[in-house]
DNA sequence: CGCCTTTGACCCGCGC
DNA sequence: GCGCGGGTCAAAGGCG
């Protein structure tokens, strides 16, 4: 019984983390889209193949950049059918593939994986929704006949519904293909109190967990009046916060010291009731959002930086770093080919992209580590183990302060975040595949298990982007932390060591029956 | 004991 | 017409 107590504890707090993990990414893609919203700049993989960097021009759309992630096989029909869950279905090819025979098969289906960069309005203030729901307060799909008489700092529920639909339609609309079924995004905030800062008293009759969406739905009905047909939805944000509000919340060194320490700070005006804590700075116009569970601490997360440059095509940089030392600064510009073996950019405007390897594997830890974001103008005496950036080609350089110990964290943090964010795998693997596309050189050990896997520049010229994602993931990150032995009758993610896997594919797949004890 | 939350089941609308 | 998924109901259990 306490066995099964103590693996619940682990399950609720790998999920917790894991919701998070999932919400930041999709924040850090609106953060990106925010800022690249002035520049329709698109990127064009390659045309003879998948596009690793895929940037749709999409007319209906506006041209407005959107970041999505998608893994799987290409059957059109298929990717209709599952539209919304491309990352737990990636996530599901990626934890059955752990051979090259299997690898081969999936290539042979077309399996491909990508980044999908495209364009998004940004007059949702989503900063504000995120800091609302992480300040306990109530953002609510309000039944129309509630008039929002309450104080509430939150819209009306008209202009509440409105934005809730413009961003839901928005986001559906644009993060998939028009072909595919989109995953339902709804937007909503937590809420953990009775009257939900309304005045009014909610009576909860019933809960839901929206297919798609890890977050359970709640409704509630005002219990007021006896007759009172008022009703509410409350769930919990999903999407990104805005630059604005979040550059509000904090300076650069709060953001650093939060990140280097692990303590969570909350934003000014945020209640303490919000279980999970954000701070966020902007930097050089950049901006850096860092969440923090309150209840567990090693859930920092990097933001991907924007550039607020509007000259220059979107860039996504990834800088992974091994060594504490060792600074990468290196990134892909559109204007030059200068590629760093130890920098990982995403650019939209390029389709190649390098990866810095350095700490993919951490020494002898069979586990994968990305960095976390600061600016280095803003903590020069620190050394940088890591720095991961999505945004645009600029200078900008963030080196990560750490002690040992901090180090040790961030890597086990990200480490955790990264295996536990199919979204960011996906990502990850895009990049790695392009690396190894790239010709990048390195003398990491997991490097050199890609490169041995793939054949790396041989098997570049044969497999097409996702092949080759996918023969890097099978043959040299999976084993690391998705490869584990796993009990016949357990689906529950793991944390073995440094390493925490997570066996069932998160987070959509992740249902009341499968995880019922998950329930406080 | 009453109110609340939880949760499985049911209903119904919508899309295919 | 059928299946899926969201919304609601209501029983069961918990808590003050």
């Amino acid at each position: 019984m306490g066995e099964v107590k103590e693996e619940n504890e682990r399950l609720k707090k790998m999920l917790k983390q894991i919701e998070k993990d999932y919400r930041s990414l999709k924040m850090r893609s609106f953060n990106i889209l925010q800022h690249e919203n002035s520049s329709p700049t698109t990127v064009k993989s390659p045309e003879n193949k998948p596009p690793t960097i895929e940037t749709k021009n999409e007319e209906e759309h506006d041209n407005e950049p959107e970041i999505s992630l998608c893994l799987g096989l290409q059957t059109p029909k298929k990717r209709k059918k599952e539209e919304s869950n491309n990352i737990r279905d990636s996530t599901n090819i990626i934890s059955s593939i752990t051979r090259e025979d299997d690898v081969k098969k999936l290539m042979s289906e077309g399996l491909s994986l990508g980044i999908e960069v495209k364009s998004r309005s940004p007059t949702i203030d989503l900063s504000d929704k995120i800091t609302s729901e992480r300040s306990g307060e109530t953002t609510i799909d309000d039944d129309a006949k509630e008039d929002g008489t309450t104080g509430e700092t939150w819209p009306p529920s008209k202009v509440l519904k409105t934005t809730f639909k413009d961003y839901s339609e928005k986001e559906e609309e644009t993060s998939q293909p028009s072909n595919t079924k989109r995953a339902r995004v709804s937007v909503r905030a937590r809420c953990d109190t009775t009257t939900m800062n309304d005045g009014c008293q909610w009576r909860k009759y019933g809960q839901k967990i929206a297919k798609g969406n890890p977050c359970p739905r709640a409704y509630y009905r005002c219990t007021v009046a006896p007759a009172c047909p008022v009703r509410k939805q409350v769930g919990t944000h999903n999407h990104p916060l805005p630059a604005a509000a979040t550059s509000m919340a904090s300076t650069t060194s709060a953001a650093a010291s939060i990140l280097l320490s692990g303590s969570s700070t909350s934003q000014p005006g945020q209640t303490s009731s919000a279980p999970t804590t954000m701070t966020s700075t902007n930097l050089n116009g950049m901006n850096f959002t860092l969440y923090n569970n309150s209840y567990q601490k090693t859930t920092n997360q990097f933001n991907l930086p924007i550039s607020s440059s509007h000259n220059t095509p979107p860039t996504i940089t990834l800088d992974l770093t091994s060594s504490p030392s060792t600074i990468f600064n290196k990134r892909y510009s559109s204007t030059t080919s200068n590629y760093s073996s130890r920098s990982l950019d995403f650019s939209s405007s390029e389709p190649r992209t390098t990866f810095p390897i350095g700490s993919w594997s951490n020494n002898n830890s069979n586990y994968l580590s990305y960095g976390s974001l600061l600016p280095s103008n803003n903590t020069p005496k620190t050394p940088n183990i890591g720095s991961i950036s999505f945004g645009k080609p600029t200078n900008y350089h963030y080196p990560i302060t750490n002690s040992p110990t901090s180090q040790q964290f961030l890597t086990e943090t990200l480490t955790k975040v990264l295996t536990s964010d199919p979204s960011f795998q996906s990502a990850v693997a895009a990049a790695i595949s392009s690396m190894v596309g790239g010709s990048s050189t390195n003398s990491n050990s997991m490097m050199t298990s890609i490169n041995r896997a793939n054949n790396a520049e041989n098997l570049t010229q044969n497999m097409n982007w996702g092949d080759k994602v996918q023969g890097i993931i099978t043959n040299s990150l999976l084993p690391a932390y998705l490869n584990k032995p796993t009990s016949s009758t357990s689906s529950n993610p793991k944390n073995t060591g440094n390493c925490m896997v997570l066996q069932q594919p998160f987070p959509f797949s992740i249902t009341k029956s499968s995880t019922p004890d998950l329930k406080d």
